[in-house]
RNA sequence: CGGAGUGUAGCUCAGCAUGGUAGAGCACUGCCUUCGGGAGGCAGGGGCCGCAGGUUCAAAUCCUGCCACUCCGACCA
């Protein structure tokens, strides 16, 4: 992508509303632009991210052999009425009329809509166990939205359901999730870590969070430092074997871990010496929950198990905040000049800073460097405007893409370019196309 | 939902106490100089001063109502 063409309003003053480095590096990014009270446009910039973001969901689902699908946003009020949470879900849930008069709802969540399609195809063991999910926006009209993209009224979710003919399937599937979880948020360069979480209105008897440090997180956290050297790393965890997922479960919920909904002081301090005890401000980025006949039961959807008994089906449902994700891996990962994307969820993977635009050799260069990374599957964004070399380094800054290829006539004239590293600030000279090969190795691999 | 604020140019803000031709910086347009870390000069363009009433010869400014947004708290898969 050429600079020149592309649609990035940067600003250099902060916006007076933002409160959190996440929020005002989005907007001086051009990522968002707010619409309404906690509803954001997504502009290309922050629209890519989003995408990649999405895209390692759903390739984490899809390895564990779940099912993605679509479901909409406005769903009929007659099947929370059959949940009993048309009534019990409160004042969070925007409420529609249509035109003939009918109570519609705009989705919260969408347990209620699963479970009708689930019930009405599936009548065996047979076709149990199951996982549906789908990336949707979601909206729950907050009291007080704030935090940019973090606590916003309509937001783009990763929800899923798991279907089982009993409850031991069904905590496969939990741990399964939480397999798939760590995972998810290890590709995106985040230490998520799960802790034992109440259910509210999802309900249910078994639940964990997951959290991300961070010192403008809402929740209030405790933990054992020890968690911290958890790690999924390249391991290939069996998720078909119940063991093996439950292995990975009692691993990362040995360590005490909890939110201040949940914190046990007393537990805390007979279970954690006290060089360990940590404590922190988080920020959620997803949550499971196993809650057994809850829906089944008053949605009547059973399976005839291998008895023949009718029996209702045990559930769990999971989710990520993908919007939520982009705040919080960029209060992960930022400094005074700006974001610091890690390579798997940037808007693009480098960018091209050509010194002296209008210059034959530095644009042929800078135009031969940028085919070639193209070429090498590489996303580049060249920044071809006619601006001083400041200005060009801000915006890269700023925007924090990985790497970054600076054409400038001083090194062109050994043939070289300087290729720098965003999160270390290391730059060295090198030939152009030998620049690029770091590059894809470094985000591509060999 | 309680409490506190703010709405003036695309952005950050001044002007409002004491009513009298709407401002600055950045951004934008043109020209010139500069050219490896957010340059400088000159000349321009851009506003229903959130909306609606009211007071007044005269309202961005005073009064009333409404709307929007923000912050603190409560709330929050």
């Amino acid at each position: 992508m050429r600079m020149s063409r592309y649609f990035l309003p940067i600003l250099k003053e902060t916006p007076a509303d933002a409160q959190i480095v996440s929020h005002r590096l989005m907007l001086r990014s051009g990522m968002i632009r707010q619409a309404s009270a906690g509803i954001y446009s997504w502009l290309p910039l922050g629209y890519r991210v989003l995408q990649r973001i999405e895209r390692i969901v759903h390739e984490e689902q899809i390895r564990v052999g779940h099912n993605p699908m679509l479901m909409p946003t406005l769903q009929s009020a007659d099947l929370w009425r059959e949940s009993g949470r048309y009534d019990d879900y409160g004042e969070e849930m925007l409420r529609i009329t249509d035109r003939h008069g009918r109570d519609m709802l705009y989705g919260p969540t969408n347990e209620e809509l699963i479970t009708d399609i689930v019930r009405s195809s599936v009548q065996s063991y047979r076709d149990l166990p199951l996982t549906l999910y789908h990336v949707q926006w979601k909206f729950r009209d907050e009291v007080r939205p704030r935090f940019g993209v973090m606590r916003g009224r309509e937001f783009l979710m990763k929800d899923g359901y798991n279907f089982d003919v009993d409850r031991e399937s069904a905590i496969h599937a939990y741990n399964r999730h939480m397999v798939s979880y760590l995972r998810t948020y290890e590709r995106m360069g985040l230490k998520a870590i799960p802790m034992r979480a109440e259910t509210g209105p999802i309900g249910g008897d078994h639940s964990h969070e997951f959290l991300v440090l961070a010192e403008t997180g809402e929740s209030a956290v405790f933990f054992d430092s020890r968690i911290l050297d958890l790690s999924l790393g390249g391991r290939d965890v069996d998720t078909d074997s119940s063991e093996d997922c439950a292995a990975v479960f009692e691993a990362w919920t040995a360590p005490y871990a909890r939110t201040d909904e949940t914190h046990d002081p007393a537990k805390f301090e007979a279970a954690v010496p006290e060089d360990r005890r940590m404590n922190s401000r988080a920020i959620e980025v997803g949550q499971i929950f196993y809650f057994g006949t809850k829906y089944s039961e008053p949605m009547d959807a059973r399976v005839v198990n291998e008895d023949g008994d009718r029996v209702f089906v045990h559930m769990g449902s999971h989710g990520i905040g993908v919007s939520r994700l982009a705040g919080a891996i960029i209060e992960a990962s930022h400094d005074e000049r700006g974001i610091v994307w890690p390579e798997s969820v940037a808007p693009f993977h480098l960018g091209i800073v050509n010194l002296k635009q209008g210059d034959g050799d530095t644009d042929s260069a800078s135009e031969r460097i940028f085919a070639r990374a193209g070429a090498a599957g590489l996303d580049a964004l060249y920044d071809d405007r006619n601006e001083r070399a400041g200005p060009k380094f801000a915006t890269m800054d700023l925007i924090g893409l990985p790497w970054r290829i600076t054409v400038g006539p001083r090194c062109l004239r050994a043939g070289m370019v300087e290729l720098t590293c965003r999160r270390t600030g290391e730059t060295d000279e090198l030939e152009p196309d030998a620049a690029i090969e770091r590059v894809r190795l470094s985000c591509h691999g060999p």
